[in-house]
DNA sequence: TTGAAAGCGTTACCAA
DNA sequence: TTGGTAACGCTTTCAA
C-alpha cells in the first residue's frame, strides 16, 4: 500500500504538492500534476480515508437511526442513500431494534467524529437527550421529534387521510371506520381531526364505536375485520393507519366470505408493495421525499450551504378494494 | 472536545498511560486508572475514532454490498448487522442499483480502509475483479461467487426443494409444475436435480412442459399460471421459485376462480412475509443463519480467530396452499 | 507501572 | 507554483 509520502519521493515533489493534486487544487502546474498522477496511478495509489477524516475532521458519512427496518423504512432509507450519495457522503445504519443502548451508542458517534449527523428514523430516546447531541453536528428526525432544535420532515397525515376519505365518500360510503395506530399520536389526531371535519361535511354521524385504536399489524387487521362484523350497524368501509392492517383485513375479510368491495371497502396507508400485490387501495406516502428533504436538512451544516426543500404531497392508488 | 491529551495533562500521566485505560491494559494501577478515568468522565470525554482508526489501522466497520434492497436481503442484512455487532463492528451499506461504479466504489474503500470486510449480498463485478480486491481484506459472498477467494454462505437448494416436494408428494400431489429461476444459475439446476430424483423415487414421469424458466416476479407468477390452465394436463401443484412467483401464481388463481389448494396447491420458497400474509406454504430459507455464517466466514481475518460455522437445515412452513 | 517519542497518512498554514 | 512543517488524536514500541 502506497502513501502520499511515498508519491511525493518518487514524483520528487512535496507531500503538499501532492496534497494539492488530490484535492484538485489550481495552484499546481499542469505539468506538475500530470507527473504526480502518473505516478499515483503507476502506484495504485489511494488516499487512506482515516487519514483524511482525521485530518480534516470531517468523515463524509451520515449515521441512520432505526430500530427496525421495514418496507416503508427501506423506502426511505433508499431515498436517504440516494440523495446523500450525490453529495458525496456515504450513510452508515445504526438499527438499535429498540435498545437505548445502542441508540446511545450511535449517538455517541456523532460525538466521536464517526459521522458527520445523524438521521433518526425511530428510536426510543427522549428529544432532549438527543438534542444535547446537537453540539456535536446536525440531527434530523423522520418522525416529529417534539424539540426546537430536532428538525422532521414527517408529513401532516391531515391530508392524506382527507384524500382517502373524499375517495370514500364520492363512491358513496357513508359508513366508514377508522383503524388507528398509536392513540396518543400526532398521526392519530391528525387523523381523526380529518376524519371529523370530513363527516361533518357531508353531514354524517361520527360513530365512537367505528374508532379502533392500537392496530398494526396484520394480526391486528385481521380482529378489526372479525370485530366489525360483529356490529350491529356494520360500516361499508374501514380506513387503516397502514397497509399492514389493511392486508390483514382483506385477507380476513375473505377468509369470512365476505365481498370486497361489495360488502366492505378497504383503504391502506403508505402504498407498499403489499398493497401493490394484494390490489389495496392506498394513500401514497412519498417518503422518498421525505428523505430527501432529511438531507436537504442536513445540508446547511454538511455542506455549508442550504438547499429547498421539495414540496411533497400525499396522492391515492385506487385498487381493487374500494 | 476533550482530546487524549488533555485528559493525560489533566491527570499528570502521560498519554501512554491514559491510552492504556482506554484500552483496558493490565499494567496500569488501579489508582491511577481510577483518577484517570474520573477525569475522562468529568471532561466528558470519548476517543476520537478516526484517530484510533488511523492509528490501529482498522475500523471495525464492514462493507456490505448489494445492488437493492428486498424482504429477503433485509433479513439477511438484520441478521448480520446483529452478529457483526455482538463482535463489536459495524455495518455500513453500499446499495449500488447495479452499476458497476459504485461497486467499484465499495471495492476502493476496502483498500482506503473504510471497512475492515466486505460483505457482498449482490453484484455485477466479475468474481475476478472482486478477488482482486482480498489483498486489502477478507471478502465473502452471499451468493455463490464461483472463485477461490471468495467463499460463499449460499445453501444447495437441493434440500429445501426436495423437502417442498416431499411434502406436495406425501399429500397425494403427482402432476407436479416448476416454476424456475435464472435457468444457468446453480440453483435452478440443484432444484431441477432435487425434482427429477424426487419424481424417480415415485415413479412418475417428468413433463418437460412443466418446467418454466426466467420466472421471478408477481407478474411472472401471473403469466404462469394463465399458462398451467392452458395445459391439456393441468399440474394439481406448482413449485415457485420464490414467494413473489407463488404470490401472484396464488392471487392470478383466486382472480380465475381456480380454487386453491383444491386444483392447484402452490408452494414458495424464501418464507417471507408476503407468504406468511397470503397462507402461503412455502420452503423456510434460514437467511439469518446465513448471516451468521457469513461474519464467522470473515473472523479469522477480523478477529484473528477461527469461528466454527452454524450448521444450517432447510425446513417447511406449511399453510392453506396446499 | 509509567513515560518519551516515533509513528499512522493526511491536510493546511506560512514562507519562499 | 512550490516546500517545510505543524497539526489531527490516538497507539505502540522502547526504556526506565
Amino acid at each position: 500500500m502506497s502513501t502520499l509520502d511515498q508519491i511525493a519521493k518518487l514524483s520528487g515533489f512535496s507531500k503538499a504538492t501532492v496534497s494539492r493534486v488530490l484535492n484538485g487544487s489550481r495552484h499546481v502546474s499542469p505539468d506538475t500534476r500530470e507527473k504526480i498522477l502518473a505516478i499515483m496511478k503507476e502506484q495504485d495509489y489511494v488516499p487512506n480515508r482515516n487519514a483524511v477524516s482525521l485530518s480534516k475532521g470531517r468523515t463524509q458519512q451520515i449515521g441512520m437511526i432505526t430500530m427496525n427496518l421495514n418496507e416503508l423504512i427501506l423506502h426511505f432509507m433508499n431515498g436517504f442513500v440516494e440523495s446523500a450519495g450525490r453529495h458525496g457522503f456515504q450513510t452508515i445504519i445504526y438499527t438499535t431494534g429498540g435498545d437505548s443502548q445502542k441508540e446511545l451508542q450511535a449517538l455517541e458517534d456523532l460525538k466521536r467524529k464517526r459521522v458527520d449527523g445523524l438521521l433518526i428514523l425511530t428510536s426510543v430516546s427522549s428529544p432532549g437527550l438527543i438534542a444535547s447531541y446537537r453540539k456535536y453536528g446536525p440531527i434530523v428526525s423522520w418522525q416529529r421529534m417534539d424539540h426546537p432544535d430536532i428538525p422532521s420532515v414527517a408529513m401532516n397525515q391531515f391530508e392524506g387521510y382527507t384524500l382517502a376519505l373524499e375517495h370514500l365518500l364520492s363512491r358513496g360510503y357513508t359508513r366508514i371506520a377508522n383503524a388507528f395506530g398509536r392513540p396518543s399520536s400526532i398521526n392519530t389526531q391528525s387523523r381523526r381531526e380529518a376524519y371529523e371535519q370530513a363527516m361533518a361535511a357531508y353531514s354524517l354521524p361520527v360513530d365512537e364505536q367505528w374508532y379502533y385504536s392500537s392496530i398494526y399489524s396484520i394480526a391486528d387487521g385481521e380482529r378489526v375485520l372479525r370485530s366489525l362484523l360483529e356490529q350491529q350497524e356494520r360500516p361499508e368501509a374501514v380506513l387503516c393507519a397502514n397497509d399492514l392492517v389493511a392486508a390483514g383485513i382483506l385477507s380476513e375479510a375473505r377468509r369470512q366470505g365476505l365481498g370486497v368491495p361489495e360488502n366492505l371497502a378497504i383503504v391502506g396507508f403508505d402504498d407498499t408493495e403489499l398493497a401493490k400485490t394484494m390490489g389495496i387501495t392506498t394513500v401514497r406516502n412519498p417518503v422518498a421525499g421525505q428523505a430527501e428533504n432529511a438531507f436537504r436538512l442536513l445540508a446547511p451544516a454538511l455542506l455549508g450551504k442550504a438547499l429547498a426543500l421539495q414540496p411533497l404531497a400525499f396522492s391515492l392508488a385506487i385498487r381493487e378494494t374500494t
